[in-house]
DNA sequence: CGCGGCTTTGATGTTCATCAAGTAAAGTGG
DNA sequence: CCACTTTACTTGATGAACATCAAAGCCGCG
């Protein structure tokens, strides 16, 4: 009833002009109503792989992995997705249950919206689904994109290309903190730890890049460049 | 105005009721009116990659690859298509121009729409406009979990998946022709055309399948499944 | 009929996975 | 808070998987 005492904050989010832009405030305020936010802390889990799929997330802050267990146990990284990229779509809507898993790997806030009611606004309000629909599309399109490029190179490119996407995409910065483990960019571009870690190192005693820890910076950025698109 | 001097038969058309199941029998006539159909014989180009996207495709008969070329000239395939599966939907909502290319890779028949038109149903009718986003996030699903599997596995699971793919999801028969060249095969699943043939003698000489030119007869299909399960 | 593209096989070398072993860091229970 | 356990990181040695290079036969097509 009183918009001060109500947690909602839809009417401010950045986020609203996405994909509720033709949504009318009416329709806004009931779906603030019904909306619930909640946090994760890095490491934790957000969607399981195989879950139903009850909820509309999307995600407002932090920074997320996409991955899926095969039956031996191992696990390959799909995506990382940042706030604007809505990785719970990918299934939503051609699925009853989740087929990817979903882990924050920053400390991450999402906004979680009863689907059935999102699925009913797009049944209604065509304006609303066609916004969806070129999320959707501009989400795979990327992932798939992304996948081709880093199957066409080699080990070293391949290093090469995650450390200029964290660094252009994620965090445009030259320098920035790794928000993963070597493993998990292993299981992201298809290699060894093992042969990641060498990689990585590699590129330190070559000077191309400085390693404390997580922290990594990049000293030279053509050299880089030149790694990831010619192997 | 005469129905039977009329090459449209959207009202007969199998492929209707997929996305045009909320669209009313008017709307319907009116598509027809200004659809074109168009024939492509094996080999045929049918997207080139860079074209802006003017027209809304689907398919009604045959079998198309898609595909991307990098800069250095070598093809990646990153899917292949039957009916059903919309491929011309990919970029189509997300981006001006087409991101991928896409060929006949047997005689196809494909419908064609103007894109403006079909844009414009959809920002009218919800429905359709769901109907088109549970279409686009089927395809891009399958795509990105086909795409997976064969990240996870070595040359001879990799060969052993794309029998079986053509096998049980394309032709339904334990022996089929294959639509592609050992060299597609190769630039589906990431590997050598010279490796691509040794694996294929190397399953003929085990009696896995036999080999006639183009023909594949697949013997011992169990097998085969081992093999590209497990590697 | 001859040219170019597709197919096939063999020989060789490179790239990468695996195994092993040790250090550092981070979480866990007393 | 410290001992303990586990997980992440690192490097080296070895072998397997795969790419590359080379050569020859095949087939379709102008």
């Amino acid at each position: 009833m009183n918009p001060e005492n109500s947690k909602c904050s839809c009417e401010q989010c950045k986020l609203k002009s996405l994909f509720f832009s033709h949504v009318t405030v009416n329709e806004l305020t009931d779906i603030c109503e019904i909306k619930e936010e909640r946090s994760y802390s890095k490491g934790e889990l957000i969607i399981k792989e195989g879950e139903k799929i009850n909820d509309f997330l999307y995600m407002k802050e932090g920074l997320v992995k996409l991955s899926k267990t095969s039956f031996d146990g191992k696990d390959q990284i799909i995506s990382f997705s940042k706030p604007f990229d809505f990785v719970s779509l990918l299934s939503i809507f051609s699925s009853e249950n989740f087929r990817y898993s979903v882990t924050a790997v920053e400390d991450s806030v999402v906004c979680i919206l009863d689907l059935e009611i999102v699925k009913n606004y797009a049944r209604e309000n065509a304006l609303f689904t066609m916004d969806l629909m070129i999320r959707v599309s501009e989400v795979t399109d990327k992932i798939i994109l992304d996948n081709l490029e880093i199957k066409r190179k080699h080990l070293k490119g391949r290093v090469a290309h995650v450390l200029l996407y964290f660094s252009e995409y994620i965090y445009n910065s030259d320098e920035f903190d790794l928000p993963v483990s070597r493993r998990e960019i292993a299981e992201y571009i298809g290699m060894t730890t093992e042969n990641v870690i060498r990689t990585l190192s590699e590129f330190r005693k070559d000077k191309i890049i400085k390693i404390f820890g997580k922290d990594i910076l990049i000293v030279n950025k053509k050299r880089l460049e030149g790694i990831s698109e010619f192997g």
